[in-house]
DNA sequence: AAGGTCGCCAACCGCTTGTCC
DNA sequence: TGGACAAGCGGTTGGCGACCT
């Protein structure tokens, strides 16, 4: 039998007298006082300094899913539900990179409603970008830029081949892919809220280089090149492809079609 | 009206990753 | 370099209300 060291002992203790379950409204004051005196910094000792009886681990999801500022709560819209699913079918289960894109969701939130609305329901990546190109055939002039065939292959295929040789529909053109990553592909998306990207959890700001160098990393690199040189139609279909998958048509055609 | 069932979601659990010493 | 600890993350659980019989 190993003996259990002192602070396994006092663990122990601890667990035995911590609340759980439902918080009530006054541990919920007690938590906001406090993180708004002191911030949200070494959960561990954040109980006993608040005068809470919870464990660390309780007080900071309870701060980061419900009582942080600018927490939206319910009414998941439209617009969101179908950002979550291009984004999981992108991601797959990675709810918190998921929550990242969507401002004022909780990774929590995100993942409870995919459970239980999103996951049972029968659309697919196919079926929103069909009516997404439906509604560009109504509007534009060009006509339809890809079809809803093409628009099958997703991002998906994209991360899992970064920095491999893939193959764009057949065509046996190959476009060497060494530099786009998940930062640089999220660094090259417009900020949901309107500013900067996420540098802090994206990396392309994080150093104060700017937002941009994502894209000047992608334009001085292979995927601009055999874009701008003899740019095949299969090509110009990935670009298309990827602007649309991710719903964010003219920001995206601004960087790959400019 | 009462008991059973189901769905939602807040909270917990366990594992992984990052940081510090 | 490795151990301890904090923080982050995704999967799972359990309580509760709504609905059904």
């Amino acid at each position: 039998m190993v003996k259990k060291t002192e602070r396994a002992k006092q663990k122990a203790a601890v667990d035995i007298v911590v609340n759980r379950g439902a918080w009530t409204a006054e541990e919920d004051q007690k938590l906001v006082d406090y993180v708004r005196d002191h911030g949200d910094k070494n959960w561990r000792t954040l109980p006993a300094k608040a005068g809470l009886n919870r464990c660390g681990k309780s007080c900071r999801l309870r701060w980061l899913n419900y009582l942080r500022p600018g927490i939206k709560r319910g009414n998941i819209s439209d617009e969101e539900e179908d950002l979550i699913i291009r984004l999981h079918n992108l991601l797959g289960n990675r709810w918190s990179l998921i929550a990242g894109r969507l401002p004022g969701r909780t990774d929590n939130e995100i993942k409870n409603h995919w459970n239980t609305h999103l996951s049972r329901r029968p659309v697919t990546i196919d079926d929103l970008n069909l009516k997404l190109n439906q509604q560009v055939e109504r509007t534009c002039e060009r006509g339809p830029l890809v079809s809803p065939v093409a628009s099958s292959r997703d991002l998906t295929t994209l991360v899992d081949h970064v920095e491999d040789e893939w193959v764009l529909d057949g065509t046996a053109e190959l476009l060497h892919q060494s530099e786009l990553d998940m930062d640089q592909l999220f660094a090259l998306m417009p900020d949901p809220d309107g500013g900067a990207s996420n540098g802090s959890e994206f990396g392309a700001e994080a150093d104060g280089s700017g937002g941009e160098e994502g894209y000047r990393d992608i334009n001085e690199g292979e995927i601009s090149g055999a874009k701008t040189e003899g740019c095949s139609d299969a090509q110009a279909g990935w670009d298309v492809d990827l602007e649309r998958f991710m719903g964010y048509d003219d920001d995206l055609a601004f960087y790959f079609l400019d």
